[in-house]
DNA sequence: CTGAAAGCGCTTACAG
DNA sequence: CTGAAAGCGCTTACAG
């Protein structure tokens, strides 16, 4: 292996120097970094991370941290937010080291404890999460990638889901609707105390009443039987409605063939709008106007809030939230009243 | 922070003797041995990790690399896969970095070169892939996650798709059938070279072949609307086939919808049997009968086989084909003839 | 602008 | 069974 040292005797100079080298430093003159480069490149020098890891005590590494029911199972856009990180990480000068375990709060203190990570973001954030109070308890820089309702001095960025369920609202208002049924998440969503389902739906019933709308609820399972199901029942019984709202990734995917099944015409029978995670509704052409999440995006300010407060641990709390747009499409039709 | 010397010295003895402690060496009294874990345990001792890689020169780590296609999108079992891997290895005492970025090659040099990770599992390999040559020149230890033509010398794991084509063919052989319809995945799958598709369809037709048997095959683009179309007129077209045999993630969760919009019964009309990997399956439950592909088997043997790699650099490669089960439902019925 | 030297916190022959 | 000591490959004040 080529160390520094190599490097240094064969350009005539001291490690020292090649470090400096290595690090960009403006002391040194560019003839003796040019002169230190050719013999790095001659003879193949690449740098000892865990040295310089032993000798900085910054790691550059940061832990992501999904739910263990997760990362159990499949999740259509999961590996698109890891692979989000681990890009925006990369592109920052961190590694991403995936945090598996069945008990997250514990596997994020080990790797703080050992010093294998600088900071961490934890996915599928709830409210009353575990792993909050683990973090905070560390010490370890973390960035919650979820808006809890209380997130104990800690970062976190998320979709701005108030907005997002204000904005279709409104569309579908001025549009002339006054009645609407929405799909939402299966029940145990909003048991488990994912704050962002619970966020839009407030959100949606509160500014429905402000604005004198009616919302019929339903909650299908992850199945198709069941949405099926509900829909037709939802859609035979709210005779008034004329518009459907949507917030469930794994039913946005379905339900046009639901539609199609119980011989529904979009618009003509009903007016849709849905929030979708941006890949998937590029992938399958969703065709309805929606809110789109741009899940690059908020990883990119996720991983640069971790940044930030890794190199200035002491900052005041941010609370992040992303923006999004709305796309549309022809499924909204005008109601004249 | 707590270092070997602070426990040694509360301890009364050598930061050497800490460390036989900590590696549960044998060569330490018990009496000692007890001693120095309860200073451990009242300092709040942990081991620095860096220290440790730079003076055993093992990083502890290993790296997943999945495609550049896939990280840029959504999948349904690329998050399954990636943290059965990370359990796997952390069962194994290693943690997983994730590899990202553009260009899998160059991340997996760099990995290699700055001594980041002590080996790697390459995902989604297609043949002449360039991520196994890049891992062959780096000389680090390297698993395949597929089954490539040519694994270069690397060990490579798959779930084996000649067999699962085998056992499938056989099966809908025995069940009388004669003439089959076979939903592959999308023509760029092939055309990508991504092996386990192509093992799959030449295996299958290989063994109809042999059994006299005819298939019809259709590769359907992943949106519902294509799948309806090119399903809809195998059907017309083929007016003897009496068995579907579906090998496509995306499509075995959308065709029992296909079915019932074409008012297909099954197994009335058609029998049906189909690839699925297993928590899809699971999670869907999807009646078919299928060949189960048991991810968290597949990934515990590509880490098992991976550590093993670490261990023994040089071992003669291996290739490992992991056999999988079929679960028997109800879409299958008897063709007497 | 450059070098000598101490230090990061471990591990591991080696000596006793 | 235990300790003194060298070594892993960097970084970074400090001196010049």
């Amino acid at each position: 292996m080529v160390t520094m040292q190599d490097v240094a005797d064969a350009a005539g100079v001291s490690k020292a120097t090649v470090s400096y080298v290595v690090s960009g430093s403006p002391l040194i003159s560019e003839k003796t970094a040019s002169r230190v480069r050719a013999e790095m490149e001659k003879l193949g020098y690449s740098i000892n991370h865990a040295a310089r890891v032993l000798s900085t005590s910054k790691t550059g590494a940061i832990g992501v941290l999904s739910s263990a029911e997760q990362n159990a199972s499949f999740s259509l856009s999961l590996s698109a937010y890891l692979y989000g990180i681990a890009r925006a990480a990369g592109d920052m000068g961190y590694d991403t080291m995936l945090l598996a375990g069945a008990d997250g709060a514990s596997a994020l203190k080990s790797a703080a404890l050992t010093k294998r990570i600088d900071g961490a973001i934890i996915l599928d954030v709830r409210n009353g999460d575990s792993r909050i109070r683990a973090a905070v308890q560390s010490g370890l820089p973390t960035v919650l990638l979820g808006d809890p309702e209380d997130s104990m001095g800690l970062d976190s960025v998320d979709a701005d889901f108030e907005e997002i369920s204000s904005t279709l609202v409104n569309y579908l208002y001025r549009y002339g609707h006054r009645d609407l049924i929405f799909i939402g998440w299966p029940k145990m969503t909003y048991e488990r105390r994912l704050n962002y389902a619970i966020r839009f739906r407030s959100a949606m019933v509160e500014r429905a009443q402000a604005l004198g709308m009616k919302i019929h609820c339903i909650y299908p399972e992850n199945s198709m039987a069941d949405l099926l199901r509900r829909l037709k029942r939802a859609v035979e019984e709210y005779g008034d409605a004329t518009a459907i709202l949507i917030h469930n990734d794994a039913a946005v995917i379905e339900v046009s063939q639901a539609f199609l099944s119980l011989n529904i015409k979009i618009p003509e029978d009903f007016s849709v709008v849905a929030v979708i995670p941006d890949k998937v509704g590029v992938g399958m052409q969703i065709p309805f106007t929606a809110m789109n999440l741009d899940i690059n995006a908020i990883v990119k300010r996720t991983v640069g809030t971790l940044v930030h407060r890794i190199e200035s641990p002491d900052g005041p709390a941010r609370r992040v939230l992303v923006g999004q747009h709305l796309l549309l499409a022809d499924s909204v039709k005008r109601i004249s009243r």
